[in-house]
DNA sequence: GGTGAGCCACAACTGATCGTTGTGTACGTA
DNA sequence: TACGTACACAACGATCAGTTGTGGCTCACC
């Protein structure tokens, strides 16, 4: 079975006889033959009855057909995912776990005609930033941490999250039934987020919380994987975890894991869309458009950012 | 782009490298890198970044190798669609849009993981026979007008659907707010169902209802499809049809059409299904149970069938 | 820093495959 | 019966895919 032989098939299909679709195709009739011919051996079956006023689908062939159809249609999908271009918007995002993939996931679901690759790169903010100029990507999220003017011509960023944090805690923790705890609160507490390497944002986001509010972040210890910090979590009464407020979990089953919400400030981190300036691409208006529109609705409440965002962006959070 | 080469491409993917992707596939590590070159001037992309230790995907890679594994899924279940021996269930209705496809709609929502093919054979009972006979088809929902006797030794009946009626009228007709309707009741209006041809077992049936209760079934006039039909129909005081309970209709937008369910006794359209006693496909008898079990579920209501079945399926009937 | 192992690309060759032209056969119709 | 239409079979040429043989590159190890 080849593409081609496929296209074939629905060509013949759609005409009704093979003498058409081989126009239709370019080729001669005798190749249109050949070919319907490689696909029944192929699939040991029968596609089409020959009559003397054309090719009518068999069973199979009608029930072929649909599948056939829905083969083209992933091929085109597959070709236009990569074609330089007319290729879909291609975003990174550092996890398919965090807010800005549930983002992107909302974006798709409400509008699900434009087409839309996610990707994780893997890399930093500026190795991402890199990718963005050379136009391997389309766009990515990530915490600015330099001014705009550091950043070479044609790149353009816009805070689009403020990514809220919850406490992960178990059952038998002092604040299992808190309604909500503050950051001054936490510092009675030990906060427990191993695996997080030093000199990435992330820990420099963690880092300048702590020292801001004397808490106790604690990064070391082996590394199993999410499941089991969660885990050992739900059976801690000392432990507890910093999440973003819409990270996905890989959930471990029956644990009692509550997640508390931090406020009063709440800390956010604050996650940028980065882009070029003069990327044609029309899908990637569409996904401005529907960022800031989402941004527009959440509501004002006090906040607490690293000082490397307070320095960059007060100024744009001034407009709400 | 061909299939080998986008297999090709995900077992490269897989193995990190051309040389293992080349043992599973049993070719020479040259044929690889030829495939994989030849894909890549297809796409007008780099897809590995070929280094001294392998290959590794390039971001078009990333982007194209779901894709690539979609396209391989969606050509395995095309293959399977009709290879003989280990094709998927195949049952034909009448239309998709009346009991029967809505019931085996049900069915894969309920058991996704089944392969189910539906075709509209457009056959009339014994031709649709004929093809669950050949093996062209697994099964096939018809009314069973013959006795059991008649039916050529392989071949097996149930009756699985009752497919009850309602009346469709429009906002100005004399029913339009009735909250249910008997068959005694409806002789006072016209009915009108144009375009059942005669001699179809829909004919026979709607002309023995007829008689039975002293309707007025009227079949003249050009048909324009079924939303002309609906259209009509809201339109008129006077007009009124019938249709299953469980119909699906193209509604036409805009228009105030009501459905009068027909009850005391309750006509029902018997339908069985029609399969092979030897036909080993493991589908056909997760079908059947289920089918057996909604019917079981089903309310026991007064109902009224035609002559043919209440001679044939009468003792069937009793076990409810 | 040299050397060898591992990995991929290029070149030449060969057999298969695809599409073409030419022809045959079956069916329906004038 | 003759003709037109529609598909299948045969022979031929060009192209393509896969094989063997070889070379270049990188990395690891001495």
């Amino acid at each position: 079975m080849d593409f081609d032989a496929v296209r074939t098939f629905v060509a013949v299909a759609d005409a009704g006889q093979f003498q058409d679709a081989a126009a239709v195709l370019s080729i001669t009739q005798q190749a249109v033959s050949k070919r319907i011919a490689g696909l029944e051996k192929d699939l040991e079956v029968r596609l089409f009855t020959r009559t003397a006023r054309g090719a009518q689908l068999t069973v199979d062939g009608q029930v072929f057909l649909p599948h056939a159809r829905e083969l083209l249609r992933v091929q085109a999908r597959a070709d236009a995912s990569v074609r330089p271009g007319r290729r879909a918007l291609r975003v990174d995002v550092h996890s398919r776990r965090i807010a800005s993939a549930v983002l992107l996931q909302d974006f798709h679901r409400t509008h699900p005609r434009i087409e839309l690759d996610v990707v994780t790169l893997d890399a930093d903010v500026h190795a991402a930033t890199a990718a963005v100029e050379a136009g391997t990507i389309d766009a990515t999220f990530h915490a600015v941490t330099v001014p705009a003017r550091q950043l070479s011509g044609a790149i353009r960023t816009a805070r689009v999250i403020d990514e809220h944090h919850e406490v992960l805690v178990g059952p038998r923790h002092a604040l299992a039934n808190a309604r909500a705890v503050t950051p001054a609160q936490l510092a009675e507490h030990r906060i427990w987020m191993p695996g997080m390497a030093a000199g990435t944002e992330w820990a420099d986001y963690y880092d300048e919380l702590a020292a801001a509010f004397g808490l106790t972040i604690d990064r070391v210890g082996p590394v199993f994987g999410n499941e089991a910090l969660l885990a050992e979590i739900a059976d801690s009464a000392e432990l507890a975890t910093l999440a973003g407020e819409r990270t996905r979990y890989l959930w471990p089953d029956s644990y009692d894991l509550r997640r508390i919400p931090v406020r009063d400030p709440a800390p956010v981190y604050p996650l940028s869309l980065i882009w070029r300036d003069d990327n044609p691409h029309p899908a990637l208006s569409k996904l401005r458009g529907y960022l800031d529109s989402r941004r527009a609705e959440a509501p004002v409440t006090e906040v607490w950012t690293p000082t490397w965002e307070s320095r960059s962006a007060s100024a744009a959070r001034a407009r709400h």
